[in-house]
DNA sequence: TTATTTATTGCGATTGTATTGCAATATTAC
DNA sequence: GTAATATTGCAATACAATCGCAATAAATAA
């Protein structure tokens, strides 16, 4: 693997996917960083992420890429292959804990996996 | 719904899909068919078999749309919500009578499930 | 059959997401 | 400090998909 580097774009964008701890789009981590960063920059740190593992990214029905942290502490793991959730109304994307199962003959060789539900989520459908 | 009418598009569109038996891209059927017709077109007759729930869309991690006939006969139903495959190396797209299970708690409002896995298909690793 | 209504089409322009080439910059190692 | 090179900013680019509008054609009435 190529030596990375630290740079303040990458600690700006860990420390927005760590606090809020949904998954994002590049424009959504844009905003939500205070310094000025350029767009084709964030994709690519966002990119690495994915490369290194320590980001994973969800593509949704609305044909963006989002991206969220790898969640593995013991507390509060997340299974390798879980579900996402995309609430139409306060447009963010969750992981769910909620582990994604199929039975697929051998020949089938799945190297990736992208589950998406749509709709209203919990928040949202209280009020 | 608004009344529809028959068109050469419509047929083309819809003897292709069928013909194929699995999810296309726009690019993908406009290549298919003999005649000669619109991008937009294409896609508008596409959208429209969508709303009529004669035809439903997927999309993919490289962030395209497929669609696919909607299999509704006894012999081989494909379940309301199913798994999709897509292969990397035959770049196809199969519904998998596979059906998409999950738990998840009754405040979430499911309106939409969008499934692919992604890898090397039956046939592809055979080779 | 002809006339009328309006769903559908073709075309180009447009939107929006994501990537890329290249020169400038900044980080790491020495 | 200097050298090596990973990273960045910027503009250009690629690409999927949609949209506005005038022209066309399918369905229906007359
Ligand atoms: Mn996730
Ligand atoms: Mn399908
Ligand atoms: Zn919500
Ligand atoms: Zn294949």
């Amino acid at each position: 693997m190529k030596k990375r580097r630290n740079t303040p774009t990458k600690e700006a964008v860990l420390e927005v996917l760590s606090k809020t701890g949904k998954a994002m789009s590049q424009d959504a981590i844009e905003q939500k960083i205070d310094i000025d960063i350029n767009r084709a920059t964030i994709y690519r740190v966002l990119n690495r992420f994915c490369d290194d593992g320590i980001v994973h990214r969800v593509v949704a029905e609305d044909g963006k890429q989002y991206f969220a942290l790898c969640v593995k502490c013991e507390d509060n793991k997340e299974p390798s292959h879980h579900f996402h959730f995309r609430c139409l109304r306060c447009e963010t994307i969750e992981c769910l804990p909620v582990e994604v199962n199929f039975t697929i003959p051998d020949e089938y060789l799945v190297e990736n996996v992208n589950c998406v539900l749509t709709g209203t989520c919990r928040d949202c459908s209280r009020i």
